[in-house]
RNA sequence: GGUACCUUAGCUCAGUCGGUAGAGCAAAGGACUGAAAAUCCUUGUGUCCCUGGUUCGAUUCCUGGAGGUACCA
């Protein structure tokens, strides 16, 4: 093992297919530490509908970022990185190897490869273009866009108004073609990185999925979403496990009819989330109980680099 | 028991003036640069409940049956 390099080890993988778990294992196997790629995991008063590790799993191993954050605050993704490099320069000090854990591919790669540089966008902007959305409709931002960042029109999913607001957020903001952030490059890491791709037989995933729902139900999910309610148009909210109780609560539909959905729309983001892996390349994938598999593949690598 | 209506995709239902059918949801697949458990894109063959009849041809019209819903007894 060559002493002077640092390993960021990303554990990865659909949600509900016991990563966390795993991690914990290896970490403390490694005396390590974890810091968490789970966006929704930031968030301080989002407790039982996040999944979150228990109290028990966050006192086997020092977990980082989670309830960082309230659901008041604005994070985003540039924030995420940021935090994070600082943090684990902070930790290479004392470990070699950390261990990063989650399922937002978005967030893992901002820590691995970076995320362009971007100016803030000011409130009065976003607010601008989210009421000439909500007024004019999907098509004034297809046209807007259009004029101030034609090639950025001609590659993007046209039909998708969150990256039209935010494009058109930016070249409004800095009077610059949104495309021009875009660099298409990725920053040098000061570690290496391990990836690890956590996956099971379809079939039982989604069986765990559903079943930890009703484990979730169990453990006060409903009360936990009815204390929140009041805050449901905060972008932390607009989550599965919370919104399908939401309109519960507001008389949508029944209970039996939202616990479902819960199951069904998790069902559907795991499916997302393995769409998402299948599209990086060099995961190392293994099953839920290859703990000892991972083990030797990490000194396999620890030794030959 | 009588009368009326219903039975079509996994579900809810359109439709075919007789030429074997299509929406929404589900499901499957895909995309992804500051909301990412978010947001968006693509994909529709199914004994048209069963049985006879009429017809060149019936899921469609007619007879009988089965199941369902409503009302009347």
């Amino acid at each position: 093992m060559n002493p002077n390099k640092k390993y960021l080890v990303v554990i990865a993988g659909p949600t509900g297919v016991g990563k966390t778990s795993l991690a914990i294992q290896l970490t403390r196997h490694y005396s390590s530490k974890i810091i968490s790629a789970d966006s929704r995991q930031f968030y301080k008063e989002m407790n039982i509908g996040t999944a979150k590790p228990t109290e028990k799993e966050l006192s086997q191993a020092e977990h980082f970022f989670i309830n960082s954050l309230s659901i008041h605050d604005n994070y985003s993704i540039g924030d995420f990185e940021k935090d994070v490099i600082k943090c684990l320069d902070k930790l290479f000090e004392e470990n070699q190897l950390v261990f990063l854990v989650g399922g937002s591919g978005l967030y893992i790669n901002a820590v691995l490869n970076g995320v362009d540089e971007f100016e803030n966008v000011s409130e009065a902007t976003k607010e601008n273009v989210k009421l000439n959305y909500e007024q004019k409709g999907l098509l004034w931002l297809q046209q807007q866009l259009e004029k101030l960042d034609p090639y950025y029109y001609s590659t993007v999913d046209i039909n998708n108004p969150q990256r039209l607001q935010r494009a058109l957020e930016v070249c409004l903001e800095t009077g610059k073609p949104y495309s021009s952030f875009l660099s298409n490059s990725k920053k040098t890491r000061n570690f290496e990185t391990i990836k690890i791709l956590i996956n099971t037989d379809r079939e039982i995933l989604y069986d765990r999925i559903n079943k930890r729902v009703d484990e979730m139900v169990k453990n006060g999910l409903v009360e936990e979403a009815k204390s929140l309610h009041p805050h449901k148009k905060l972008n932390a909210l607009n989550t599965v496990g919370y919104k399908e109780l939401f309109a519960h609560f507001d008389g949508e539909t029944d209970l039996a009819t939202a616990i479902d959905l819960i199951k069904q729309k998790t069902r559907n983001y795991a499916k997302r989330q393995i769409t998402w892996f299948n599209n990086q390349d060099t995961y190392e994938t293994f099953g839920r109980d290859d703990l000892e598999k991972i083990k030797a593949y990490l000194e396999i690598i620890l030794q030959n680099s």
